[in-house]
RNA sequence: UGGGGCGUCGACAAGCGGUAAGUCACAUGGUUUUGGUCCAUGCAUUCGGGGGUUCGAAUCCUCCCGCCCCAGCCA
């Protein structure tokens, strides 16, 4: 049923609206997905099929799963299972309707000898580059063939010895006799039939010619009785040549409508592409993690629901575009979050003895399953004298917001206890840090202190003893760039050297000895991880990362890194800067703060009050970029006739977000101050220029 | 100087002459034994640009600009 969530609403299904009002095709809706069988499906065919399907679905209609065999030099049997059982596992069905072009080989030359007789077909011995000339080019005519006009009863006869294999490859083909002047060049007398003495994956050597796409997929169509035949925007220049032969035969006449494929972020969508990168290895096939293929996906945790809802949430539509990367990723974290069980897993190691532990006790503690979804229950973890921790989780000189482990601080253990850390043991040879010693409250026994005494980090862990040895594959995005294809460069020079990251020594709970759970595993505080289909075993788990957990430590991180400067932005306006001068800085902003400032020398160009504001004056500062900035200062008593501060040097702070203030944009800020209640800017004498450093 | 399409927030995308939905991303607060989840708040005075029609235009007309596709005996 699809009641419920609102359908998504797109032209395509607006269109078969209107066709259903109009009482086209008595009422039907019947789609189809048309693969042709020469390379895996990827999330792009996602799109597609979602479509199809979908709508065959909530129109109560019928979606046939149909292989565009039409070219036996590319097509494999191979390519015919994956793609079955890629469509299937993203939960569609087609019933008995598998269906294959080439089981109307033998009708699509009956169509084809009617057309010969009806004098709108004809065989043609120019070479393919004889043709190629004869076609003219985007803005001249073509030519037409000396063999156009051949007599019904040749063509007919050099038609039917085609069949028979009578010629070589290439020696003739049969065209359809249209418009060798029209302005599309699809309608310059297309090839129907090519000569191919190749064997076909289904019908073997029974065929050596074999129809072209724009010949044989109207027909296709129109043989099961397709109403709308749904395609990606580059066929909208052959839609006239797909009505025209449906109109020429008088047959039923499906309805093409074109959408634009899917691009995304990161990676690249084209069949050739991603065979490439199969072919030369850098991946370790169709099916490697990091490719955007269905079965990549698969293999990397993704679960079918999750590429279902991406495609219902990047909607269709017929402008070029690309979806970022992060909104799939986001719909398999809310997929998994939901279902996933919890665990724990230390990814990269590092050792803690609890010093006040006994050495052989073992406690197992209860731990939650999945927060989300209290049905689930609870496990039993054990504790011990000896754990590992993660190594990011502990930091001897930490920066500010860290709030994980450190010398001294006290953290949860999760469903454990709190400890502290006493001890740091480092390799006397390297300063590499092997050891913490550590104590812990007996009190806090499963994570909660008697004395509501607070700690700001829970730690995931393993004990020593029961850990599960494992290898854990990390994945990053599979380029460094958003469209590897933009710029014309080679776009395997934009791999992404560190998308693969192997992790040899991890230490998992005890109750990933034998993995069971059928859609992968949360570990707690890092990801979503599932064994790896192809390598892991019993005994020697293997398993893939399927996305990472969000990580605002990472970003709070990163981001203090790249713009200290930032802090001290806090809410000062342009108008609490003047004052500020002097008044004592906030406690927050330290001496180092303070030499972050970026304090330039500005140059007026305008000046004017603010309409509407008492203390306010606009200006408009050249600091040395390519624009001048806006700032709004609060300075209009000082200067009641702002006219006079233009063409003056002034001291402005460059490194401050900017402040969105009801008059506009306040892009900087302004110094000022004074003595005796009298406020003045800060200005300059001498020879100073619109954007020097001020120290 | 050919033809066919397409331009609405950083990324997708509704909107169909009555005064800019939603999602992702981002930001800020709250809850939290996952720096996860969840919740709240903010985020396009404006729809590629200019003219015009209209009481009223993202929606209609017009001119311009930009991007994509087409010269396979591939699909």
């Amino acid at each position: 049923m699809t009641t419920g969530a609102a359908k998504p609403h797109n032209f395509i299904r607006q269109i078969i609206d209107d066709d259903l009002k109009n009482g086209r095709n008595g009422g039907r809706v019947h789609t189809r997905f048309p693969p042709e069988p020469n390379g895996y499906l990827h999330i792009g065919h996602a799109k597609s099929i979602c479509l199809n399907f979908g709508i065959a679905e909530d129109y109560k209609g019928l979606c046939n799963l149909r292989f565009d065999d039409t070219n036996p030099t590319k097509e494999e049997d191979e390519y015919v299972k994956s793609i079955v059982e890629d469509v299937r596992w993203l939960g569609f069905d087609w019933e008995d309707r598998l269906l294959y072009a080439s089981d109307y080989f033998g009708q699509l030359c009956d169509y084809a000898e009617r057309l010969i007789m009806d004098g709108k077909a004809y065989v043609c011995d120019l070479s393919a580059d004889e043709i190629r000339e004869y076609r003219g080019t985007l803005t001249e005519p073509g030519k037409e063939s000396p063999y156009r006009d051949r007599s019904v009863d040749e063509n007919l006869d050099l038609f039917r010895r085609m069949r028979r294999g009578e010629f070589a490859d290439g020696e003739k083909v049969l065209r359809a006799k249209i418009d060798m002047a029209s302005s599309n060049l699809n309608l310059r007398d297309p090839v129907m039939y090519r000569i191919l003495h190749a064997r076909h994956h289904r019908t073997g050597d029974t065929w050596c010619i074999y129809p072209m796409y724009d010949w044989a997929h109207g027909l296709e169509d129109s043989i099961e009785g397709i109403t709308h035949s749904i395609c990606t925007l580059e066929f909208e220049d052959h839609r006239p040549l797909y009505d025209w032969f449906l109109e020429q035969l008088g047959v039923h006449h499906p309805r093409q409508i074109e959408f634009a494929r899917l691009n995304l972020s990161y990676t690249v969508m084209s069949k050739r592409k991603l065979l490439e990168l199969v072919e030369k290895k850098l991946v370790d096939g169709w099916d490697d993690p990091r490719m955007p293929t269905i079965s990549g996906l698969r293999r990397r945790g993704y679960t079918p629901e999750s590429i279902r809802n991406f495609a219902d949430r990047i909607g269709v539509a017929k402008r070029d575009s690309m979806v970022d990367i992060a909104l799939l990723e986001h719909c398999i974290r809310e997929d998994l979050n939901l279902r996933a069980p919890r665990v724990m897993g230390v990814l990269r190691p590092l050792k803690v003895v609890i010093e006040n532990y006994p050495e052989d006790q073992v406690e197992w503690l209860d731990a939650v399953n999945n927060p989300e979804d209290p049905a689930s229950g609870v496990r039993k973890v054990p504790f011990s004298r000896e754990l590992y921790i993660e190594q990011e989780d502990f930091r001897e000189d930490p920066p500010k917001k860290y709030y994980r482990l450190t010398p001294g601080r006290e953290v949860r253990l999760r469903y454990a206890y709190f400890i502290t850390c006493r001890e740091v043991i480092k390799n006397p040879g390297t300063g590499e840090i092997t050891e913490l010693r550590c104590t812990y409250d007996p009190a806090t026994r499963g994570g909660d202190s008697p004395d509501n005494r607070r700690v700001k980090a829970t730690l995931h862990w393993v004990s020593r003893a029961h850990a599960v040895r494992a290898e854990v594959r990390l994945y990053d995005r599979l380029f460094t760039v958003e469209n590897p294809l933009a710029g014309g460069g080679d776009y395997l020079a934009q791999l992404n050297p560190e998308s693969l990251t192997i992790l040899k020594e991890c230490m998992l709970e005890p109750s990933l000895e034998d993995p069971r759970s059928p859609i992968g595993y949360q570990f707690e505080r890092q990801g979503y991880f599932t064994p790896d289909s192809r390598y892991s075993r019993p005994g020697s788990l293997v398993f893939n990362q399927t996305v990472s957990l969000k990580d605002t430590w990472a970003r709070i991180e990163q981001k203090e890194k790249q713009e200290p400067g930032k802090m001290i932005t806090t809410d000062s306006s342009g108008t609490e800067v003047a004052s500020g001068a002097h008044e004592p800085l906030k406690p927050e902003i330290s001496f180092d703060d303070f030499a972050k400032i970026d304090l330039r020398v500005g140059m007026v160009l305008e000046a004017e009050p603010v309409e509407g504001a008492k203390k306010l004056i606009r200006l408009l500062v050249d600091v040395g970029e390519a624009k001048p900035r806006q700032i709004f200062a609060g300075i209009r008593s000082a200067y009641p006739d702002p006219g006079v501060l233009v063409g003056r040097p002034v001291a402005v702070v460059a490194n401050l977000a900017p402040r969105k203030m009801s008059f506009g944009l306040s892009e900087a800020m302004v110094l000022s101050g004074g003595s005796d209640g009298r406020l003045t800017v800060v200005t300059f004498d001498g020879d100073v220029r619109p954007g020097d450093t001020i120290t």
